[in-house]
DNA sequence: TCATCCCGCGCC
DNA sequence: AAAAGGCGCGGGATGA
């Protein structure tokens, strides 16, 4: 263990943190511990702000994928879940078993705690796998940022998302009718229901249910081998009217309707406020910084990642604040652009919209055909029209093509893959491999070899969006990490309340708005520079200050 | 009755 | 016109 070391109480823990970001203001100390969401328990609710630390359960995570640390036989906190970046080691260890501070050298003895010197020694070994990577500077700059999301992460579930109860009730009221007793349809929907029914003679129909409503389509004659609605929507028919409303509307009853706000939004205590009686509470998904393999987030609970336009104006803030929504334009394709070098394609995102300038570039015809070429490239789409217009993204991208197309040929073989700061793709499982290896024998079947190439093909695609999406991931947490630090300085009651893949949402005093949406663009500028230095690429951000969600774009 | 699968659809 | 990469969720259907 390092000099320094000092024991205290559980309950002095955040009083300790506290006096270290103060006596260390010029250079922030980093905290490092074990799990960021478990010590900001502690932390948040005593109001301590701390600014920079190093998630071990995260790290882990990431470094046990890369090649280096493969090979490492002796990791500490090696049970079966530290595979899971959900559940790594730090989600086991109590809150104060892990913290100490690599820049002062003091460190923290909880009293009965488990032994500190596991986490200590877990430190280390991460240290030499970081030294071993083909790149350690880039690693840092990941790890530093992952841990940099899982304080926001942790941040954005303290505040919740402030949500205004009774714009949500009016909006289920005006789509679907009164909130009905639990177990009847609402009025509108009801309606909707009876409608279907009489267009295809099946008083008993139940149209929630796909195989009941499949097999009356069938008997009414409608060429239709699912209820999807798109394809529901190219057959001519009275019922595919109601029937794609009632779809709409019993999607977002289910999904977002009152029993959502009953079970998610937290009411904020607000009585004793003079004005008209306002209900207004708080959403509080649980996200899970590094949740996906490629470095996105994920959540659990209350669909935070799918919140649909029909409700976004229950986001509202409160009072005399203002959100500020910001999302980042076209960010997969640039930083393709910028990991590739490819002067071309930097140019074209010159102007805002990549999209138009490919047109204006010439590459093709319109903004629609840019759009399905490029996600084509990126998502390894072959068919139809991103299979055609690839061949002329290639001439004139051929450096950006290149990268994607060789980790789609790795992947295809079997390889990982690596994005920007060096993100490690899994390896396919062993019933892929061993299906690849059956299809290369000699004398393999036809239908074998076909199904394999397939599942290879698969993978490809998988590989392929991983480096992009990936390397986007890794700017989003610089920009977050970036908007954090500069936001804080702004004004400390300023937080950021929403993040979704490439799009933010900061409240704040509404004075501060305007200074707010500024440090968003500039975070974002300072990201590209993070990952890629002297880049020739444009990141533009696009930021409006709004009183609700749903005003903003 | 409960756990699990699949479908369909919302988001980026 | 749909599909290709990544998700989470609720509902019905299914099977233990």
């Amino acid at each position: 263990m390092p000099d320094g070391t000092v024991a205290l109480d559980v309950a002095d823990l955040a009083g300790w943190v506290r006096r270290l970001e103060a006596e260390h203001a010029a250079t922030p100390p980093r905290f490092v511990w074990a799990s960021t969401r478990q010590v900001a328990e502690v932390l948040l609710p005593a109001g301590v702000h701390v600014r920079r630390c190093l998630d071990l359960g995260l790290c882990h995570a990431i470094l046990r994928r890369t090649p280096a640390g493969r090979e490492r036989a002796d990791w500490a906190w090696d049970h079966p879940a530290a595979a899971d970046p959900m559940h790594g080691p730090g989600a086991v260890q109590q809150p104060t078993d892990a913290l100490f501070d690599d820049v002062s050298g003091a460190a923290l003895e909880p009293d009965a705690g488990p032994d500190l010197s596991a986490v200590y020694a877990e430190w280390l070994r991460q240290q030499e796998v970081i030294d071993a990577q083909a790149e350690p500077a880039r690693m840092r700059l990941l790890l530093a940022a992952e841990s940099a999301g899982a304080l926001i992460a942790a941040e954005m579930r303290h505040h919740g998302l402030p949500w205004d109860i009774d714009v949500h009730d009016r909006l289920l009221t005006e789509m679907l009718g009164p909130r009905p007793r639990p177990g009847e349809r609402p009025e509108k929907l009801h309606r909707l229901a009876e409608q279907i029914r009489a267009h295809l003679n099946a008083p008993l129909l139940n149209p929630d249910s796909p195989a009941d409503l499949l097999r009356t389509l069938r008997a009414q004659g409608l060429p239709v081998s699912t209820t999807r609605k798109w394809e529901l929507a190219k057959v001519d028919h009275p019922v595919v009217a109601p029937l794609l409303e009632y779809k709409k509307l019993a999607r977002l009853l289910s999904a977002y309707g009152w029993a959502w706000l009953d079970e998610w939004v937290t009411p904020a205590d607000r009585s004793g406020r003079p004005g008209p009686a306002q209900r207004r509470g708080r959403f509080r998904p649980q996200y899970v910084p590094g949740g996906v393999v490629t470095g996105r987030w994920a959540t659990s609970g209350g669909g935070a990642l799918q919140l649909p336009k029909q409700v976004r104006a229950a986001v509202r803030a409160e009072p005399g604040w203002q959100l500020v929504v910001a999302d980042a334009a076209q960010i997969e394709p640039r930083v393709l652009a910028a990991m590739a070098g490819d002067e071309a394609l930097a140019r074209a995102g010159r102007g805002g919209d990549l999209y138009q300038g490919l047109v204006d570039a010439g590459v093709v015809p319109t903004r629609d055909a840019a759009k399905v070429a490029m996600l084509g490239a990126l998502y390894g789409g072959t068919s139809g029209d991103s299979g055609t217009l690839m061949p002329r993204l290639r001439r004139a991208y051929p450096q950006a093509i290149d990268i994607v197309e060789r980790a789609a040929l790795d992947g295809e073989r079997g390889r990982q893959v690596r994005t920007w700061l060096g993100r490690t793709s899994p390896l396919p499982s062993q019933a892929w491999v061993a299906e690849q290896r059956a299809a290369g024998q000699v004398g393999a079947e036809a239908g074998a070899q076909r199904r394999a190439r397939a599942r290879s093909r698969e993978w490809g695609r998988f590989t392929r969006n991983f480096v992009v999406q990936g390397t986007a991931a890794e700017w989003a947490l610089c920009w977050l990490a970036e908007l954090r630090r500069r936001l804080y300085a702004v004004d400390d009651r300023a937080h950021l309340v929403f993040f979704l893949h490439d799009e933010v949402i900061v409240h704040c005093p509404a004075p501060t708005a305007n200074r707010a949406a500024a440090v968003v663009q500039e975070a974002a500028a300072a990201a590209g520079t993070l990952l890629f230095g002297h880049t020739a690429v444009d990141f533009p951000v696009r930021a409006s200050v709004v009183e609700n969600y749903a005003e903003a774009g």
